[in-house]
DNA sequence: TAATCAAATCTTGCATACAAGTTTGGACAC
DNA sequence: GTGTCCAAACTTGTATGCAAGATTTGATTA
């Protein structure tokens, strides 16, 4: 038997509609109504407003009974929580990891991107920032809880949004390989002590510079895109 | 300007939904389609279906594409899971707690309940149940991080099926009140260290009970109650 | 009797119609 | 010019229609 997926207008509708926000093509504060977004997407309301409230719910979005859309506006009591509790699930998960008895593949595996001489890193932002991504994931993953790996899933795609706006330079591109090797390397030799307190530095460091620069990017952001 | 609830045809029948899930109205298992429920709750499909894809979100339900629907069967690998990443946020918010300058007001209410003579102690075993989520959520609560806050929340209503079930005998009435009794006077006495090792056997405790007992309750709830 | 296959029946995904309530814009009084 | 009020235009919440695909049923055949 072959599985379909499910609601595939509405998730293809989710999916585009989370993109736009992400790349700042419908900006923090815009306002827009669900039949104009079923007109700019060519599909009828229903798929639409499935992928509204979904992103309501993820908190990317505010709904007003009978009073239309907005994008939710960058709060950053909001992301340092977030950051906080990152910081609160990856130290539980490197914490568990280094309880287990045999190392984890999915730990092994990174070795072969961050633990490489510097002429072979990667050096475009976008790509780093998904590899940044991918690695946090990873330690989590190899903690071998779904519940905690759902979580912190979930806590990433909401602070992607200025997440990537971290990676534009090449210091923090140099910063993050260097820690991540220094992170790796404390992980496989299970010092959780020492991890702790990398990992604790790492995610606090990426908080504070992202809170510099966000209000510039954006702004940026915003002279460069065209509303919808 | 008075402001009015969103979707309140689709948030109520989300309620009920829910609590028939809760009361075991609705059995872990059990098939149903949205035109059965709608006609069920004598509303359109529109309503139920948000109502049941938001369960679904949440790990309530599951759908299938043009197959129907079905509440989500137990699973203890997933409650052992939701355990473990409780037993995470509320060794956090003790943390945080024990770190900050000033006493929470919430966590001085939490005396009136949990530090009192033993004639003053409820014993209806729903009644327990209630009180001892009110305790952990507020532990949490005095945390001052929403995001911990309410992932912490979520957990709490995944867990609460089979967490009640804990509270139907006398003796873990009284051994929740005597935990939750040194929990309070350490937490007080910013013992972390105490607080953390405490927090984390009463909580693995319940995890073990819940265990224990739900299969048979869960037979009984089967036998009781009528399917809809 | 067991297996097969096609038709009928379900079931959901999406589109659309309508209702209830909000916002807006302009006329009007002052 | 400014504030008020009312009607028209919007906007979402809910109900319903229809189509695509899944499931079931029952007749048919080996």
């Amino acid at each position: 038997m072959v599985h379909s997926y499910a609601n595939p207008l509405a998730e293809q509708i989710y999916s585009r509609l989370k993109e736009d926000i992400f790349e700042f093509r419908l900006l923090p504060g815009d306002r827009f109504t669900e039949t104009k977004m079923a007109k700019y997407y060519a599909v009828s309301r229903t798929p639409v407003r499935d992928a509204l409230y979904r992103l309501q719910r993820e908190g990317f979005l505010e709904v007003g009974f009978r009073r239309g859309w907005k994008v939710r506006n960058l709060d950053f009591a909001y992301f340092d929580d977030l950051y906080d509790l990152r910081i609160v699930l990856e130290i539980a998960a490197v914490d568990r990891i280094c309880k287990m008895k045999t190392q984890s593949q999915k730990l092994l595996d990174l070795k072969d991107i961050w633990l490489v001489p510097k002429n072979k890193r990667k050096a475009d932002g976008r790509e780093v920032a998904r590899l940044d991504e991918s690695f946090h994931l990873a330690l989590v993953s190899a903690a071998a809880n779904k519940e905690i790996e759902r979580v912190h899933a979930e806590l990433t795609e909401k602070i992607r949004i200025i997440r990537r706006l971290d990676f534009t330079e090449d210091n923090r591109i140099e910063a993050t390989y260097r820690e991540h090797a220094k992170i790796l390397r404390s992980l496989l030799q299970r010092k959780f002590s020492d991890v702790s307190k990398l990992l604790c530095l790492h995610i606090e460091q990426s908080k504070f510079e992202v809170r510099k620069i966000t209000l510039h990017r954006l702004h940026e952001a915003q002279v460069r895109n065209c509303h919808i």
